[in-house]
DNA sequence: GGATTTAGAGTTATCGGTAACTCAAAAGTA
DNA sequence: TACTTTTGAGTTACCGATAACTCTAAATCC
């Protein structure tokens, strides 16, 4: 392919020359400019960014490490994300750790070696601090997305998950349920542990005492919910919730595959609720009560913190609170 | 950043030696092996991709260049192009055009820039014939995927489009649906121009006339449908359509949010079928009958493709076609 | 034991750019 | 006119790795 020295030597000039050209940069004579424009584009030379890297210890390019871009969530995250990125001069790479911890350390090596100039990431989980260390030590700025990480100071975006958890709950007390299940991510994750707390405090400010068979701990990733649903339709019917309050998208889905291949239905035998879901608008009849976050956001202001920082050093680390929307729908009915 | 000099100077040895101890090759004595290994592990060495990139002239990296990365249909593929890459240890970069040919054209030029190894792209449409050929007279291996382009002969993993919607409109007849409108996507895309001669020669088969008012050209992307649901309705009942093939599912979702705010309801008023859906699972109640296609193995086999090529040069170029399943459900019923 | 092979390195050039410095000629100034 | 400043370049070194070649000492062979 075409370099700077074959233009240099048919413009019978220096590289430098031409590299000045090619950035705007230098004082050159617009005789001369012209003329080695004028061979650039006849040549159709195209700079390579490897070597510019190489000596300008930049990349231009940007890792988004997501748990899983088929989540609707992170797609349109990564939307944003791309949308900010390319308006600033950066491209994006992405990977998907599944929430595996390991998974994500292959992809945190990878993004060492590749030098990358900055690093979005939602990390899988509170043990991810190893590999966020690893990033800082590199000295590879990174901003946080959608989850926070106990024992590490960044940048972050991240959504009201406690209020947004609050108002799914209140908004099912309203509906007259008191017996309400809750079917949460990995306590692992800082929203599941904020959802949590949404959870229990609401719980608490209505006086409903809590029950730990209610609640059940499992992962935000495609599962099979069948053994939880079966505990739950295991207790007598006096007993059994009436509602259930599901931590994100995948178990919502789940829970409610596994209650109708036991033949019970949605809304009338239990309320459902969720979180995270970002109610994509290609779904025709929209049934699912939820809290939703904007997720696009998450995304565009996440990577305008990220590059932010890699421009110039930012003393202070700096949170943004999304908040979500609660948007009542068919999946939750009042008590009968 | 710790580089190979550095770990040469520790170890006593030249970067050679280093060198050969990270790619494990020539002939290195066990014991110079492992002093420069644990020497490696102590700085924390890692690797400089840009570097290597330049002598090695490849980069790992390929480019994923899909119209938006929030259609469902491309979420998936992006998600099987992306494990393909990484079983076979390549990056992913990804960008949305947008179906736009300049935003195609900048994300071109960048991708010249950045040397990537190969691009795996759904074109925005036949005028993308330019930009191919860019690819190809700097030698970068691509592979088609979803869409080809006419005059640009490639290694490519299309849909069966003709087929598919032979099956929808197949479908509508027997419901005994006559008056079948066709909302397709440009017919700048190669998919569109196989969908209509799917619709026309079923009609045909059927001794159906068509009718040049039922057929209506817009885009696959978002967009209003109002002025061609006005159109449709406008029309005297006698004569109005009973039924809407919509090309894809952008199309579907903009057509049915029309109906409805014109206060017309599907399937009663109109029976809908469309293309492209991938029926995400996360759908509580799929409602749309459709041609579904299997997104995440165009990303899978279209990466594998594109990897297969980069290794080794081959000689003739294949091409994939991946069936589409007809899934009959609520949208579309007979005709009474 | 001397010649040949092989193991285990080191040297040098190069990939394609850019920063920092240098330098001659042209332009401006007293 | 003689001196200073500015313009328009060129030179050199370097970013971090690897390929290709070289070289020495040990091992093998006849």
């Amino acid at each position: 392919m075409v370099s700077i020295y074959d233009i240099a030597k048919r413009a019978q000039c220096s590289t430098m020359t031409v590299s000045r050209v090619i950035n705007n940069t230098g004082r050159i004579s617009e005789k001369t400019r012209q003329r080695v424009k004028a061979i650039m584009a006849e040549m159709n030379y195209v700079p390579n960014q490897a070597a510019r890297s190489l000596v300008l210890q930049q990349t231009k390019i940007i890792s988004l490490l997501i748990t899983d871009i088929t989540n609707p969530f992170y797609t349109t995250l990564a939307r944003g994300a791309e949308d900010a990125a390319k308006r600033l001069g950066y491209q994006v790479m992405f990977s998907n750790s599944d929430e595996n911890l390991d998974k994500e350390k292959e992809y945190i090596d990878t993004v060492l070696s590749m030098r990358v100039d900055g690093v979005l990431i939602a990390p899988a989980g509170d043990h991810s601090v190893e590999h966020l260390e690893k990033l800082r030590q590199y000295n590879i700025p990174f901003v946080l997305v959608d989850r926070e990480v106990p024992g590490v100071e960044s940048d972050r975006v991240l959504g009201d998950s406690k209020e947004g958890s609050k108002a799914l709950v209140e908004h099912l007390i309203a509906l007259g349920h008191r017996r309400i299940a809750f079917i949460n991510g990995s306590l692992d994750i800082s929203t599941a542990r904020m959802r949590r707390a949404g959870y229990l405090e609401t719980l608490k400010l209505n006086d409903i005492e809590v029950q730990p068979d209610y609640m059940f701990d499992t992962t935000y990733s495609r599962f099979d919910a069948d053994p939880i649903i079966e505990k739950m339709i295991a207790m007598p019917k006096s007993k059994r919730p009436t509602a259930i309050f599901a931590a994100n998208n995948f178990i919502t889905l789940a829970a409610i595959r596994s209650l109708r291949a036991k033949g019970l239905r949605v809304p009338e035998d239990f309320s459902i609720v969720c979180f995270d879901d970002l109610d994509p608008d290609y779904i025709v009849d929209p049934f699912l009560t939820i809290a939703a976050q904007p997720a696009y956001d998450f995304g565009r202001i996440g990577m305008q913190m990220l590059i932010d920082r890699i421009h110039g050093p930012i003393d202070e680390y700096r949170s943004v609170i999304l908040p979500s929307k609660l948007l009542v729908r068919q999946s939750s009915t009042p008590l009968t």
